[in-house]
DNA sequence: AGGGTATTTGGAAACGTTTCCAAATGTGTT
DNA sequence: AACACATTTGGAAACGTTTCCAAATACCCT
């Protein structure tokens, strides 16, 4: 029942003052090496650890790195996630974590305890990054902050991918397979700036390749009957040919609601993810995808901010614009002869990109 | 370059004490309505917010809860984290979070520094539940903590499934499909006692049954090679029919080394895993697995510190024997005729069991 | 032995809060 | 006008550290 003890104690038990356990414990300043051997004696008898808020209140520093994200459902983020917790500890640092669920006031909730908590510095993935009430506070607070997955803003830099150059990559593999009716597949749009930017960049090279405008598939908030809500939203969409998921996982649902349907993937709809999740590889035929590397930005992030703290020059933040690469798979082919409107003859798929990546189970781990 | 304005800031400028402000923030105590007035305004002017570290020092809570698991990268627990995360928000908590990368060592440093944090209590993940260094220091220090996946212990509650009973399931499964020579698929064995829990349920359940031995098949801890691994194991075990992995991300992993080695799936090898993650529903034919529910756990585990931490009546902890389901899954077949040695005639998978569960993306989310 | 320097030591302030307690102010009653 | 009593208020202690600074002690040299 004796609660845990403190500095105090162990002076006590040590037969010296405070100021001398502090610095004999912390191997700072001087110390005979008869009462250093005394106040480790009385530090292990009595099982002393320091207690990490009075120290903090003190040094006005935590050792602690705020990180919010929208869900750890999806891996892209729970990579990104343990990448960041990697390096945190590494530098000595932890991880106080806040997911958002795609909700603004949720994060801007979250972002608030993770400040009065007095977090070193915040890695963030926001809802939206060029307009945040979340990110106003953050510059008005001066705490050092680094972005993930949004775009760079003026105030904060940020590892990510183009999205709009990344979405106009798959825009011109479903023209070079002789694609003309697309559509872009959507969640909770209004959750992520991500999104938006990738239907925008899609939508700006299927004009610039001559192709129809794309239809908006968007499935709103409801829980819980994702694959009902594809199954409709596909069934009335009976003129597309090629389909575009604004994330991997968005993407494979697709292909089982279509292959529900009896619609097959891909001579009857070419499919193409984002993120490049593993599952994609697993499946049959692979998921083409543009595929990113989450757990990289996660530790980039958390490298920027370690440098900021330690006053240190920032790492290189990759160019956004190189930082993906898009994957051909086998969902996406030339659309069959019957479901083509244009007169010319089926283009085979690019195959000037890489083979899937052998090595991408390399990071699994077990339970 | 103003520093971050305390409660004497607000104090002086409203012209009143400090307890007087802390009063009026917290609504606790009384106050005129002019200085409440004056108090609010001065705050609102300056910014201002509490500081967590004083407080907490003072009232010797965080409202922080740590959480430590092996890993973010398996769905498993990132799943369990978020539902961790979620119900600690909701009770105004939040999650300090630690990954220990399936090293006691990394595990032990974590717990030290959350409890040096003074987390209000623990919900853990732990390598070895029954002898752990880890959980006799949050013994000594007499934090509420609660494990997921580890079995209870004297100590320590968990929520979490019967591996042993779980593991038998599919021990007869595989007998019930007239399997003799199986085998049990195994990552870096000794970070994790439910491997090996799922390991020796499957031994005596295929001794039971009347089976062969099962041959173990251990990966080590070599990173980003494991299908080069798997391929030259899977390549050297010829007599297997069966194969029993102890995680669906493996049994994955291992369906696609099998196929890559010209063995075809189920025909010439049945796979089953565990955990019944969604990839396993999304690959064709679907995996057959253990279904067990780990964003319960989480969140089972949380309630369960918060309620200690409220001095209320514990939950409820759901039977760990009936915490998990064996689904069939098309992985799984009786052997070829060719490859059997018994005289019996092959059994049908037992369909008594709930079809794949149509819900199953219903927690999935988006970047 | 005495003076000087180098080392060791502990008291006290500070970090930002909450809360106890006593003082000050306000209200109502005779 | 005096009193009892309720409300409002602020000073001060406490939470557990680190660190400044001055005091105390040790050591060396003449």
């Amino acid at each position: 029942m004796s609660r845990v003890p403190t500095i105090k104690d162990v002076a006590e038990r040590a037969g010296c003052g405070i100021a001398t356990v502090s610095r004999v414990l912390n191997g700072t300043g001087s110390a005979s090496a008869a009462t250093r051997e005394r106040v480790l004696q009385a530090a292990e008898a009595l099982g002393f650890e320091f207690n990490a808020l009075g120290r903090s209140l003190q040094s006005s520093s935590t050792k602690t790195i705020g990180c919010v994200v929208p869900s750890l459902a999806n891996p892209v983020f729970a990579d990104a996630v343990q990448g960041a917790q990697e390096v945190a500890l590494a530098a000595g640092y932890q991880l106080l974590l806040a997911c958002s669920n795609y909700d603004e006031e949720l994060e801007f909730h979250a972002i608030r305890t993770l400040l009065a908590k007095q977090v070193d510095a915040l890695v963030l993935t926001v809802s939206n990054a060029e307009d945040s009430r979340s990110l106003d506070l953050v510059k008005a607070r001066q705490v050092p902050c680094c972005l993930m997955f949004n775009s760079a803003t003026a105030s904060f830099p940020s590892w990510a991918v183009d999205n709009r150059a990344a979405a106009a990559s798959v825009a011109r593999a479903f023209a070079a397979a002789g694609h003309r009716h697309t559509g872009f597949l959507a969640l909770r749009f209004n959750g992520s700036d991500r999104s938006r930017q990738r239907y925008e960049g899609f939508v700006e090279a299927c004009r610039a390749e001559g192709m129809d405008e794309p239809a908006l598939l968007e499935i709103s908030e409801q829980e819980g009957q994702l694959l009902e809500l594809l199954d409709a939203l596909l069934a009335r969409q009976t003129r597309l040919t090629a389909l575009f998921a604004s994330n991997d996982l968005l993407a494979l649902a697709a292909m089982k609601a279509a292959r529900g349907l009896g619609r097959r993937v891909p001579q009857d709809l070419s499919i193409a993810g984002f993120d490049g999740i593993v599952t994609g590889l697993i499946v049959e035929p692979n998921l083409a995808t543009v595929v990113t590397d989450p757990r990289a930005m996660g530790e980039g992030a958390t490298r920027t901010v370690l440098a900021r703290l330690a006053g240190a020059p920032l790492p290189h933040v990759p160019d956004p614009a190189l930082s993906f690469e898009f994957r051909p798979g086998g969902t996406l082919a030339p659309p069959r002869a019957g479901t083509r409107d244009d007169g010319e003859a089926a283009t085979p798929p690019p195959s000037t990109l890489q083979p899937p990546n052998k090595q991408a189970f390399s990071r699994e781990s077990q339970p």
